[in-house]
DNA sequence: ATAGATTAGTAGATCGATCTAATTTTTCGG
DNA sequence: CCGAAAAATTAGATCGATCTACTAATCTAT
């Protein structure tokens, strides 16, 4: 079944068999208005007929432009970045531009390697969330000394860079528990030495004194950033002495996690303790209590980086921009805006819907 | 701050710089070891000084192969092919091999356009998990007619093909519960028209058959692959004349979605009611109620599908390859192997571990 | 010392598409 | 029907690295 390994079909084919010259294919290939249409249609039929694929590497070369950018990504199995990279993937295909894909999983050699690889390739431009340490001046160096070059997620000082207002972010979390009356407000804070978590560290104080509430160190508790992280943030909480009534999250894991916690406690999340969470995933939705949550709106963050690249690589010399997106709040069940205990039970729905494996 | 757009540095520059000739350069470059070390050496300085970058488009072009592969992936939200993705990238880039990343949100046409344009870029083959109706003649017709391609986590005819025996996991899962003494086991399903779920279903039907327990349709519950989907199950499960006191599920998020059901109900996971997973996704250890679950390696099965690929770069007319990997049991705790109401509970620690954002 | 083998280095063609500058063909006013 | 302008087409150079085939230099062995 296995056909046999035939060279690949060239302008030159195409050509020779439409009686035309090379460079009337390639004319007609690139939608040059100057071809005439009867010649236009008698190359199209060739390249049909011969089964032509159009060699974009050769056209590259030629062109100076590869009409490819690298897209450097800290962590791909977070789904936050998962949404941003798509959205990314999508608007930059919509400008006929093909992604090349790199997972740094948060270690500056690989972020080095493939940064490499990327300028080799060539590329016409990179996206990068830098891994943890990325606001070291050797590597913001190594980046804006060549092609254009757009951070997002995570700044670096001398490139282009989308991001999202973090401190807003905890900002909205904090006023609406003060606003449903939460005075002891907890902030479960994932590591507040990546920029993220610092960020989002200083909205909360912020806010905090703002609304004239006593800020408690205490109350402020550094986690690992998933599930197990809230959870355990929750049970060492709950043994304070003033305890608190609620907990903005560092993220919608955490938030999960801290759910548990409380159910475990034998606490009711939503009635007896709000809880908001960060980033807005699926899953945030989908938990049966479902989450309130501050919305970071990724596939926005992502279409924005790719506007911000497309600009760039037009104007290399443009001064840098900086777009940084405002969060929303998603006001679910969580914090008792109509909490789970009153909920009728869904009943089980067929599997016609699409959903994860 | 903006450097000059300078011209790219080629063989050229250097070969004049180091005065050799262009094609020496070539050599050094290539560690080619007929070049005397005195000449590497200055060249190699040259090199250095000019800082030139290597350009493989225009080594593909010449060496008519590209060192690229393209990497199709139906949805990569989801963790399990998240990993995947990530195996395949380290174990192709250990063979200098570049990735480019297409994501195709189970979508048909998506994925068309994908296979075009990493035929076109050209790519030296691929990978692809095809999306959900990707067993028709017609898409594999199209895969098949060109280059090294290589199916994984769902197959295609007439592809190598790298995957997990589904059936053989939800067996493991099945004679686990029986073991432990469970005698009516619910299938909380998932989409069995995909062929993940297919064969999940299989092994569950086969399984309960050869045990001698009775094959009842009313325990096999298809629903939304996600945690709504298990909590939504189970619901529907305990309202059956004679309930099963154990389920195995889908996926890790329709199991989690499970046990949070149970404990609504006021049952005990673990203790009352055995739930197994699907995948060891990293929530499944994450848990506070840590998941007995089927392990599915995704990260063996990426480096499986990677070494096939290169295989079969390398003969393109070698017989077409299967590989099934075999899952195994991740016994804890969501079974009563040792259930969490007798835990201790973990005191919070600090943030200095990594995980997710 | 010299033929023959080995080592080091190079000129020039080549990969496939595109660009420039020129040529050929067509159109059309007078 | 001529000549100028416009339209359609093309030959040949080019992008940057690699490959082939060849030359030049050095080394052996008799």
């Amino acid at each position: 079944m296995a056909e046999i390994q035939k060279p690949r079909v060239t302008l030159l084919d195409i050509a020779a068999d439409a009686d035309v010259s090379r460079a009337t294919v390639s004319l007609v290939i690139r939608n040059v208005p100057t071809v005439a249409e009867e010649t236009r249609k008698r190359v199209l039929r060739s390249i049909h007929k011969l089964g032509y694929v159009y060699h974009r590497g050769a056209a590259s070369l030629r062109r100076q432009q590869s009409h490819a950018v690298g897209l450097i990504v800290s962590d791909i199995t977070q789904p936050f970045f998962a949404e941003v990279l798509i959205a990314i993937d999508e608007r930059l295909a919509a400008a006929g531009i093909v992604t090349l894909l790199g997972n740094s999983s948060e270690s500056r050699a690989k972020e080095e390697r493939l940064i490499r690889t990327m300028r080799e390739f060539p590329t016409d431009g990179m996206l990068i969330c830098p891994s943890h340490d990325g606001e070291s001046p050797k590597n913001s160096r190594i980046l804006s000394s060549s092609i254009p070059t757009v951070a997002f997620a995570r700044p670096v000082p001398g490139l282009d860079y989308a991001g999202i207002n973090n401190a807003h972010g905890t900002e909205l979390a904090v006023k609406h528990l003060y606003g449903l009356g939460h005075r002891r407000i907890a902030f479960i804070a994932g590591n507040p030495e990546v920029s993220s978590g610092r960020d989002r560290l200083d909205g909360y104080r912020q806010t905090v004194t703002q609304l004239g509430l006593e800020f408690d160190p205490l109350l402020v508790v550094p986690c690992n950033p998933s599930r197990r992280g809230g959870y355990d943030s929750i049970l060492l909480l709950s043994q304070l002495d003033r305890p608190p009534t609620a907990a903005c999250c560092f993220n919608d894991a955490v938030a999960l996690g801290a759910i548990e916690a409380l159910q475990h406690l034998g606490k009711k999340p939503g009635a007896d303790f709000g809880i908001v969470g960060f980033n807005n995933t699926p899953e945030a939705a989908q938990n049966v209590l479902t989450l309130t949550t501050v919305d970071t709106a990724p596939r926005q963050l992502g279409e924005t980086a790719a506007e911000l690249l497309l600009k760039r690589i037009e104007k290399p010399d443009a001064p840098i921009q900086t777009v940084i997106l405002q969060p929303r709040l998603m006001v679910r069940e969580s914090c008792g805006a109509s909490s789970y205990q009153n909920k009728t039970f869904p009943i089980a729905r067929g599997y016609a819907e699409s959903g994860p494996e």
